[in-house]
RNA sequence: GCCGGGGUAGCUCAACGGUAGAGCAAUCGCUUCGUAAGCGAUAGGUUGAGGGUUCGAAACCCUUCCCCGGCUCCA
């Protein structure tokens, strides 16, 4: 007999999923109730909350929202039990059909030689395996939040359900501060900051998913490839270009034809010849490497460029910076010995790291995709060579002390990986960094270098990116600093507000000394009052405003005022200079006056 | 691509079958002011685009483009 889940521990993950999987059965009871006719499909817990699939006539909207919510209430409040009972697959089949839920049917046809449980609660019978609380007296806080249209089992060759999204949790505070989060990311949305702040556009007239970046945002984008590529120079990897177009030819040997073609923008014609524009980097780095024949001496080889590349996306899935069309990797593709491999992913790992601390993330996980050993015909590449990368994998990573969860067939057919999740400021994590191992692309165009021996030996190949994609890497970023960037990186780092015209003269004066220090000032002149420059200024979110007037000049210091609304006053120009100019080299999120 | 919801001035929104409007932003003028919106004037629109219904369409219908919430996949 199947039992519900105890109560001793609200917070524990078991809890959760009950308490959210109950909530489910709720809101298909809600919603049979209200609609009726409405065929029930599947309703699971998922990460913070629930959803359920239903198929019916009626098409729900965001207003059927509160009143389903309110039914759910009513229903909860009636303090019913959840009651699971075994039941042989023939009986569940009859009352399914009986009922004709479909979907259910189809479901048990799928369970055969398993357990068969109905869980009920009130006048609500759903096929379940189990998972709830006793009783719906502890579904209370809880909100619907959204519909949406999901395919029935995930395949798009089947019909079109709809699915109602929920969250629940144990307790008010719980509830409130997950509304809260929702707010907050909404109000740093990118797609709404990027415009507001003119830091980048997309242009309707261009077409979707193409990125246009503003002055402002350009001058970021230009301070974070600069950084990036003196940082890959120490680290010992070589800068190169490459075209964005090659002909399919290219693309035939890389296997793109076949295995990425879905994601690549069809041929351009050009004299009898037909290309396609890039999606990847890979196969140029490798003609590059290929250029001449290597010696191991040169190995390893790190070629990196910020590569831009296009993708075929569909229509439904573009998403502001995070999901485009055309975007720059920062790629490479280092070209190495088996006895380096362990060495390479260090490096790798390192380096990500020092972004990721540059960059003002503190918190990230990361995961190791390995290959399923039973389905050894479907990966490129040699088992040993699969094996000894899975290793130094997980060696980098077990050496550095950080923790990883382990994906055992997870890896894509040409070699295992290591993801990098970033954790932002409001706790949403994003995919990010990746290195991978490739055994395929080697083979592909036979990449070769003579070893000490004088034999001709197949050199390894690891891809990595660690921005990722500088749009979707500029994206995250915005949003975890809600536009408040770090000094180092905000593209206007101080403006000078006057009170009078008076003070034209010298706040141009001050500007110029600010650019000859190596910060990027402007002034406002306009003539209007000075809690309205302030106003203007902060919503730029411009890190520093120095307040100018004729008290200011006649003292000879600075009145200082940062965009959360501190001020300092009778600050020296020195001084100002120099705690700038330190903050700016220290490329934190704290400021020279402490802590944002 | 698919299901659902939307596109009205640069932005936020109103008008919802009967002359397309407001606030902010912009421009010009006045104001020269000490810490988050000074005052006035001006300008700004084939209501995403194309077609249809109607005496009359921003509104109703069709097609199409784009955006939003998801599905699938990933950077």
């Amino acid at each position: 007999m199947p039992t519900p889940v105890a109560v001793q521990d609200v917070q524990s993950q078991e809890y959760l999923d009950a308490l959210r999987h109950s909530c489910a059965h709720v809101m298909a009871q809600a919603v049979q109730e209200l609609f009726p006719g409405t065929k029930i499909t599947i309703g699971p817990a998922i990460e913070n909350g629930f959803y359920y699939d239903f198929d019916g006539p009626h098409a729900f909207t965001e207003d059927d929202l509160p009143k389903i919510e309110k039914k759910m209430r009513q229903i909860a409040e009636g303090n019913h039990s959840f009651i699971g009972r075994e039941i042989s697959p023939e009986d569940s089949r009859k009352y399914w059909e009986a009922r004709g839920e479909k979907y259910k049917v189809e479901i048990l046809a799928g369970l055969e030689g398993q357990t068969v449980t109905h869980y009920t609660h009130d006048t609500f019978t759903d096929l379940c395996r189990g998972g709830h609380t006793e009783n719906t007296k502890a579904i209370r806080h809880f909100r619907l939040l959204s519909v949406a249209g999901a395919y029935w089992r995930g395949d798009e060759k089947n019909p079109m359900l709809q699915r109602i999204y929920g969250t629940a949790w144990p307790t008010k505070q719980q509830l409130d501060d997950y509304m809260q989060m929702l707010k907050e990311a909404k109000s740093r949305d990118h797609r709404k900051l990027g415009p507001a702040l003119d830091l980048f556009s997309i242009q309707e007239l261009a077409g979707p998913g193409l990125i246009f970046w503003h002055p402002k945002g350009g001058r970021m984008r230009l301070i974070m490839e600069d950084w990036l590529r003196a940082e890959a120079l120490k680290r010992g990897y070589q800068m190169v270009y490459s075209p964005h177009i090659a002909n399919v030819a290219l693309w035939e040997t890389s296997g793109h034809r076949s295995f990425y073609k879905e994601n690549m923008f069809t041929e351009i014609s050009v004299e009898k010849a037909d290309y396609q524009l890039k999606p990847m980097n890979c196969p140029f780095h490798i003609l590059i490497y290929q250029s001449r024949l290597r010696s191991y001496r040169e190995l390893p080889m790190r070629l990196a460029e910020l590569g831009t590349v296009y993708r075929y996306e569909r229509s439904g899935v573009l998403h502001g910076l995070l999901r485009v069309r055309g975007f720059t990797q920062d790629d490479a593709h280092i070209f190495c010995t088996p006895e380096s491999i362990e060495a390479e992913v260090d490096g790798c790992i390192d380096f990500a790291l020092s972004v990721f601390k540059t960059y003002g993330f503190e918190r990230y996980t990361m995961e190791v995709s390995t290959w399923d050993p039973a389905k050894k015909d479907v990966y490129s590449g040699e088992a040993a060579d699969w094996e000894a990368a899975q290793r130094a994998l997980e060696a980098v990573l077990k050496k550095r002390g950080i923790p990883y969860r382990l994906i055992a067939g997870e890896a894509a057919f040409y070699g295992p990986k290591i993801d990098v999740k970033l954790i932002d400021a409001i706790g949403r994590s994003w995919q990010l960094s990746t290195v991978q191992f490739d055994f395929n692309l080697p083979q592909k165009f036979n990449l070769e270098y003579i070893a000490s021996d004088g034999a001709r030996k197949r050199p390894l190949m690891v891809h990595r990116a660690l921005y990722g994609s500088v749009e979707r890497f500029f994206g995250i970023l915005l949003e975890h600093y809600a536009g408040n960037f770090p000094l180092w990186l905000a593209p206007l780092q101080v403006k000078v507000l006057t009170l009078t015209e008076e003070q034209d003269a010298p706040a141009e004066a001050l500007k110029a000394r600010l650019e000859a220090a190596g910060l990027r000032a402007a002034v406002d002149l306009r003539g209007e009052k000075i809690g309205a420059k302030i106003r203007d200024t902060t919503l730029e979110k411009v890190p520093y405003m120095i307040i100018l007037g004729p008290k200011d000049v006649a003292a000879g210091t600075l009145a200082v005022r940062l965009r959360d609304g501190r001020q300092f006053f009778g600050v020296s120009e020195s001084e100002l200079l120099a705690r700038l100019t330190q903050e700016n080299a220290e490329k934190q999120p704290r400021t020279a006056w402490g802590e944002a």
